[in-house]
DNA sequence: GTGGTCTAGACCACG
DNA sequence: GTGGTCTAGACCACT
């Protein structure tokens, strides 16, 4: 079964960040887990019709972060070294319960997805504001 | 008073989005009302730091999109026609609640800004796609 | 002045390893100091004969590391915010005097550069053992 | 009594690579002498716990270079006709001496192995340059 | 004119 | 067959 990874080319976010972060929100759902052999860096570009050379970034910079292990001549794993454990998946049902709450209200009141994208960052800074007070 | 704006450098978002996307909150919550008068274009760069020509682009596109006015010798104002009325106060302050909840649930898991606003982007998303199924 | 950068191509290290090691050095030295505007892109992957992709890499690389700072229509620029400070001339004047005789006496015993880049290697790791046990 | 041989996997440096070193190392030192035996290549990549293949290719490349003789059904030797005589234990402990304090210097000074190594190089050269002139 | 992304494709290194 | 490097060149985003 490939990997639940969806693009959208040009919207302005470069594909390889979408991709990045699609695959780190895998691994915080536990989808993806320590050990498991991600495709082909050939096998993704072709899903994902991009060029491998994205793929190859996309992977080269999890593997910076440290959650990705690149073996030349073998494969792609998820490091088994996360110093992070994956969200439970009760915990994850509740948070995914509260987002999809929040959204349905904030459509009811005619928000776009980016205005509270950008209220959610707004009020996060602000409460790290105070934290770091 | 100054407009309550705050940008982050160097953070990989634009300077002029970041700009663009606080002032079209003010407005969405009401703190920007229709025919309020704005900062000079020189004024707000110089207090944000940044060059006038981003504050210039901010202006531009905020009246392509018909949410500001400038006129030319006078100011820029807010619109007066701007077809979507300002959330209502009390609807806002139930929103931001449950914004501010629903961080301090992710804080508690663990998750970082980034990650959490992947995850609204993407529930977002599956909204949409049964919507238009 | 142009840096005093030198690549061999073709001698199996990457070029942009190379190239980032180099400037890491340069750094180090004190040569580049924080604020620092570093040659541009092109002019840089012009001048050592590369492929401009090859210094973004090198740039990129250098910026996830926390030395260099990027600003797209500007410039690129060592970090004030390095963390470290580079030697001390007379530091350094030892340092490399020691390193060359060094050199010298591994050469008079026909010691090849990997060698004893391999001796040194053994050397460091067992130290670092013997502190991390 | 098994080889002191040690690998670093994910450490970037080909694992033949690190092993070729190694073993090079070992008959510079004297702990492998002409005519010795050295170990399978199985033997040796169940040790290492790599793959067979990459010993073989350790090998293979050793014996190109004249370092090592193959016996099929035999087994792997040390070539009896090492053209270079291994250093005398006391120049090596000299050696070693020198690099252990250049090494306690540079860590005090901050620097880390790469650095130091490259340092190295790069030193390494510029006395090539100057006899090459 | 800055840096940034992406492509198509070649060639290399490793197993 | 893996991943890795590099090129030439196009186009974009930002100042």
């Amino acid at each position: 079964m490939p990997l639940p990874l969806q693009i959208q080319k040009d919207n302005g976010i470069p594909v390889y960040v979408q991709v990045e972060q699609q695959l780190r929100l895998l691994m915080l759902q536990g989808v993806l887990l320590p050990g498991d052999l991600l495709p082909t860096v050939r096998e993704l570009a072709v899903e994902l019709g991009v060029n491998s050379n994205t793929i190859n970034r996309v992977y080269r910079d999890l593997q910076q972060a440290g959650l990705l292990v690149l073996q030349r001549g073998v494969g792609t794993f998820v490091s088994e070294a996360i110093d992070r454990q994956p969200i439970r998946p009760k915990d994850l049902k509740g948070l995914v319960n509260k987002v999809d709450h929040l959204i349905e209200l904030a459509q009811s009141l005619g928000l776009t997805s980016s205005e509270l994208g950008q209220l959610l960052e707004t009020r996060w800074n602000k409460d790290s504001d105070h934290a770091s007070r």
